[in-house]
DNA sequence: CAAAAAAATTGAACTTGTTCAACTGTCAAA
DNA sequence: TTTGACAGTTGAACAAGTTCAATTTTTTTG
């Protein structure tokens, strides 16, 4: 059952008892999408926060310039979410696109609050995960800073071999923050 | 007094009683630094968040190419904290140095938890702050990914002009991640 | 299966940013 | 007041990464 993975997720960061554990999951429903369908896109109001159960996504903005610049991937076990739209329902600079079929369980802002007002524990869990998050951001500003692309690149793929291998060069370079051509001969020189 | 900005601080992110502020503000011990002496150095571990009430500090890492890499700049009204170290007791990739003469007000671990314990709106307060945290990381990164080093570097000095008057050029190259001399090359090609 | 679309590769010219080394300016301590 | 030490500037050679355009390979779809 796709809600045992949530289950497991905040078993893993918060203790509370089984039937907190079933009110949090009871606020969220289970979505399907298609290999390139959007969950989100660009403009829009982000009116969820969603955890995926199944399959891979990628969250990214189209610059000014044109590129596709990747934030991050959402890979099973992992949350998609436009903060800052969510909160203060403002327009969306996020696109969200299932690169296979997927599963995401959502929720809404209103059973979010309603969650957050009724069960202390999931302001906890949450304080925990976006502290968490926060230290990853950090450390990926300072490898963009300290290692060459090459570096990154061969960082990313020993770290996320699953989600790499789901990924199109393209998709790659967009997160490196590098172009596709490059990222080419970067595969080129090390052959 | 020094706690009330803290006060003003909390007051603007969550809503709380006069006595649960008072609790929350009583955790906190005033610290001064003198310019340039050091709040935490990388390799010990960080014993404590602190909240700036009077002065700016450079957090930053030196990677092994020997770059100092800022992470950010902490003035009047910033958190200082290496979640990382602080949380698991480990040792910390930060040094955290104090510009100017400066105030802090820290916080250690077992009154961080014990307030946690007790006042679940603290929960609250550091859930919401790490969750704008969060958005502007992503946001840096982005902007790191789809501006050049000029465009980023008038970004930093239009939005933070206070901090920057207070930085030597080094300093705001290591936060944009460029050398210094490319920085002066930058102001030039602006006159 | 065939056709079309998208992804990946490659080369050449170009832009952005780095490195190193020499020089200049500034300011705080002895 | 001099003397460091450090911040900032400049130029030249170089390295990293982009852009554009042409070509090949792979994937998708009718």
């Amino acid at each position: 059952m796709s809600f045992d993975l949530l289950k497991q997720h905040i078993k893993n960061n918060v203790k509370l008892s089984t039937s907190e554990l079933e009110i949090v999951c009871n606020h969220f429903k289970s979505r399907s999408l298609k290999k390139k369908e959007f969950l989100l896109t660009q403009g829009s109001i982000c009116r969820f926060e969603g955890f995926v159960t199944e399959g891979c996504f990628r969250v990214f903005t189209l610059d000014k310039k044109g590129n596709e610049n990747t934030l991050y991937f959402a890979a099973k076990d992992w949350w998609l979410m436009d903060i800052d739209s969510f909160m203060h329902q403002t327009a969306s600079d996020l696109n969200m696109q299932a690169l296979e079929d997927s599963k995401v369980l959502l929720i809404n802002r209103q059973d979010k609050i309603a969650l957050y007002e009724s069960l202390p524990i999931v302001e906890k869990l949450f304080r925990i995960m976006f502290q968490k998050g926060l230290v990853s951001w950090q450390r990926r500003l300072v490898r963009n800073h300290c290692f060459t692309a090459k570096e990154r690149y061969f960082h990313f793929i020993q770290t996320y071999p699953d989600i790499a291998s789901k990924l199109t060069d393209k998709q790659i370079a967009g997160y490196l923050g590098i172009s596709h051509e490059f990222l080419s001969k970067i595969k080129k020189s090390q052959k």
